[in-house]
DNA sequence: CGGTTTTGACCTGCGC
DNA sequence: GCGCAGGTCAAAACCG
């Protein structure tokens, strides 16, 4: 079993970073101070694969991130030091990074990076890898700088509001990115994700992981200097809204997704979908959980049932949060050079319960919001039932993020759309 | 029917 | 001003 510590360390990234996730055990690191690439695997709870009641999401989940990341490592971002079982002895190094972040656009992302002792608490109650993930996933998406907190004591939960009584912490900083110029000052928000080939790919070959929000694409475009096209996708979740991302590929490594989120969402959550028509057509068909929302932008389908066991299936937390980087581009911030990187020691703590009150002026605050709502519910839903709903590792990974394998197959490179937009 | 994706055309910002 | 590249529009086709 990979954890998301093992993917998400990231030695040695420039201080062009805007934000860095980070595991600490019952402190905050400095990056310097975090283990650094290899850390200690335990292996899965047989707990984590049961489901919790509603309200204890994060409880003995079988953390379908922590699948991906698996993947991730399968796929070749990290070598086994251990043994090749990934049993307790696994090591887990990355052996990516640290070209693409000199050379991609994920050269200029944050990693994510988590201390292993939260994870080999397999006596604990609360699941660690299961937080790990989760709560990677609720901070990349939340507030650059929020801290979420982890208890490893807690019989429940194991993110805790209060950050007086959390034994762990996972901290997003802002090393603000430096030297960095923007053309107009916008909000940004860039996440950077292992991209495995298990994940959807479209007919054109693009690879578009969910997230909570329902994307429409508007546009493809071939980027020059860049192999792989990028997509365009404006939040359909509600009109008028003015969110919207796109999606590539990292020129220098395939295997990385690149997805920007620009604007706000100018909504809550997504209450109910209000695009089902078309959402399936790339996959359905071909998929064997062809009964589910398949689209991988259009995740939020069930969300709004109102019903806490909504299926992950279709409503899945930013997957890009659990993979690598999350980077919060404040275009302002771009234009100051130098400035200097105190955001390490910054920090919020991230509010994992449900909010009732929106704030569409602040994209960011939302996102956190959201993902913490998100977060509630997937794992809600995940964890919920009568305890005998076990998902598989290989289910809860492709429906935890629209991924459908049998959509995956597609190469990246079967269809490049070389035209011009 | 109402939503999606696809895709050629168009628009816009930036560098020269 | 021009050309390039990125971003957006919108019609057509597709899907459940």
């Amino acid at each position: 079993m990979c954890s998301v510590s093992e993917l998400l360390d990231m030695d040695n990234f420039q201080g062009d970073l805007t934000d860095v996730v980070r595991g600490i055990g019952g402190h905050v690191l400095s990056p310097e101070a975090t283990t650094p690439n290899i850390w200690p695997l335990p292996p899965p709870s047989p707990s984590d694969l049961h489901i919790n009641a509603f309200g204890d999401p994060f409880v003995s989940m079988n953390d379908p991130l922590l699948q991906e990341l698996n993947a991730v490592t399968n796929s070749g971002y990290f070598s086994a030091a251990g043994d090749s079982n990934n049993n307790n002895n696994g090591f887990l190094v990355p052996k990516v990074f640290e070209k693409d972040h000199i050379n991609s656009q994920c050269s200029i992302f944050p990693r994510i990076r988590i201390s292993q002792s939260n994870f080999i608490q397999d006596s604990s109650p609360c699941s660690s890898p299961a937080i790990s993930a989760h709560v990677i996933a609720a901070a990349a998406a939340a507030s650059p700088r929020g801290v979420i907190n982890v208890d490893t004591n807690s019989p429940r939960n194991c993110l805790l509001v209060d950050g007086n009584t959390f034994s762990s912490q996972i901290q997003i900083s802002s090393p603000r990115n430096i030297g960095l110029k923007r053309r107009k000052s916008q909000a940004k928000k860039v996440v950077c994700i292992p991209a495995p080939a298990a994940m959807n790919s479209r007919s054109s070959g693009e690879v578009v992981p969910s997230d909570l929000w329902a994307w429409r694409k508007y546009g493809q475009k071939p980027i020059k200097g860049s192999p792989f096209p990028r997509g365009y996708y404006r939040c359909s979740s509600s009109k008028g809204c003015s969110a919207r991302k796109q999606v590539e590929r990292s020129r220098t490594d395939p295997n990385m997704l690149v997805i920007t989120y620009t604007s706000e969402h100018n909504h809550p959550w997504p209450i109910q979908r209000n695009a089902l028509a078309g959402s399936t057509r790339s996959f359905s068909s071909s998929s064997p959980n062809s009964s589910k929302s398949s689209n991988t932008n259009a995740t939020a389908s069930s969300i709004g049932s109102q019903n806490p066991t909504f299926s992950p299936t279709s409503a899945t937390p930013t997957p890009s949060l659990s993979a690598s980087t999350v980077k919060d581009e404040r275009e302002d911030d771009m234009e100051l050079e130098n400035v200097e990187d105190d955001d390490d020691n910054q920090i919020a703590p991230y509010r994992p319960e449900l909010h009732n009150q929106h704030q569409p002026d602040d994209f960011f605050a939302e996102l956190e919001e959201l993902e913490g709502e998100s977060l509630s519910m997937l794992l809600s839903q995940g964890c919920a039932g009568d305890g005998t709903n076990k998902t598989t590792v290989s289910d809860g990974l492709s429906d935890f993020f629209g991924w459908s394998g049998d959509n995956n197959n597609n190469n990246i490179n079967d269809d490049q759309d070389s035209r011009s937009l």
